[in-house]
DNA sequence: TGCTGGATCTCGCCA
DNA sequence: TGGCGAGGTCCAGCA
């Protein structure tokens, strides 16, 4: 492991040494006064002060000031790094194509520049996912329901692929979309894309069977039993009063459900 | 300006140096060989290598690595950074309550740690935006079509505020959805709750006038010119197939337009 | 504080 | 390469 840092270099030295680091595939870090200006799917202006900013050796580029998770300005990963020297200034220039972008980082003054070689082969365990989400209830699938029978995952639609899919006690189809956190109208929206289209798979024209409650659409070629020919399932922790308005006009059920808990609960 | 650094220091250092720069309000950035453990709304483990970390003194911590835009741990502003020493190696850790986290960094190294004063009074000016896009319609109201009137933007219905309200050359009501990008699906779904909720306003039953091409609800409440009872527009530069097929089974319309477009073609 | 939707979202997966 | 949806999304604005 090396580190090689340079304190309040000329702007000729940082260009120097910065070269060599990108071209090494050193991580470069740059503790400095400047400006940033950005022009790609949008453009942006940014004043001087004081930034850190990082150029990756796969290409990211980010911006910090000194609040935020969030770079005030970046590039994404497979961007290129140039660097000059302009009006004895060092300019940073980062660039990529298909979005064609471009950004540049113009230092009034460079504290310090450092570069790192960086060895690094962990990868990140992550749990609490939507997908452990899935695990679980493939695993048990009475957390949904007594009568869920999930028969696929990423089930093919004209919407696109839905979460879990399977049947209910009687053989009707049931859409299941899952979220590992609270959700808000979007995920009832996406519920609904998906179970309009496996109506339409099913030849059940959306709204024909319309209770007439005040655009109620819940009971949409309804069986004997009140329930939808095609059962739409949201599994989520909780909903917003907003979602549950929306699935209860849509006749969609909501199982409460955090991925955490899900696992916990598994045989 | 000031920009202290210490080079290789052993944990006791590391800690103390640390401690008083964030006292100090200053942001922190630590190249060092590490662990990450993280606790919350998820939870994550990564083993040990090569990072950068920063702390910044809004809160915010940042662990990266030599890969991505993205942080591969993270706490957001308002945490509350501490470091402690155990087993002679420097741990930092980062809390916050609401929803309650916790990530520690502890390291095996530390290759050098930096603490920068900031001053920065700069913010960013951007343009492009879906503001910008708002205000080049209301301008130019054209743009959206030669009959439209708007009369409201950010208008509150059941279902959420409609990005421009307004109305065509007949009276009828027109809901804009506006998007600064290429859409697919979710726009679309996103408009039909405004249409939906404005349709119920005006007491609309949604899909009762449904002309029975196939699941086809363009029709719905049609005047004797075959135009829905409120209109739903989608402004954005480009659509999806299926976002174009949703549209046109809702009976909304595309308008192909780009912020900077619309910008330029301001009067 | 919670809800809602935008974002230069990023990122991974898959056709 | 583009479409699509997840994300510990973050973030601002507003009730």
């Amino acid at each position: 492991m090396t580190v090689r840092t340079l304190r309040s270099p000329a702007p000729r030295e940082a260009l120097t040494a910065l070269e060599d680091a990108v071209d090494a595939g050193a991580l470069v870090t740059i503790h400095g006064r400047c400006r940033v200006d950005y022009d790609g799917r949008a453009s942006s202006e940014l004043g001087p002060g004081d930034r850190l900013v990082v150029l990756k050796p796969d290409g990211a580029a980010l911006v910090h000031t000194e609040e935020g998770r969030t770079p005030v300005n970046w590039q994404p990963p497979g961007s290129a790094h140039a660097a000059s020297v302009r009006d004895d200034r060092l300019r940073v220039r980062s660039t990529r194509e298909s979005p064609a972008e471009r950004l540049d980082v113009t230092f009034d003054r460079v504290y310090q520049l450092t570069a790192m070689d960086v060895a690094d082969d962990s990868e990140l365990s992550l749990t609490g996912s939507e997908a452990d989400l899935r695990e679980a209830i493939l695993a048990e699938p009475t957390l949904v329901a007594d009568w869920f029978e999930p028969t696929a995952t990423e089930r093919e639609t004209d919407a696109g692929p839905v979460d879990v899919f399977g049947r209910d006690g009687r053989g009707r189809p049931v859409v299941v979309e899952l979220k590992r956190r609270r959700v808000g109208p979007d995920a009832v929206g996406q519920l609904r894309r998906y179970v309009d289209a496996v109506r339409r798979e099913e030849g059940v024209a959306a709204g024909e069977g319309a209770t007439g409650q005040g655009g109620d659409d819940a009971g949409a070629d309804e069986h004997d039993d009140g329930v939808p020919a095609v059962r739409g399932v949201l599994v989520a922790p909780s909903v917003t009063d907003r979602a549950a308005t929306l699935l209860d006009q849509h006749g969609f059920d909501h199982v409460a459900l955090a991925p955490d808990a899900a696992t916990d609960r598994r045989p």
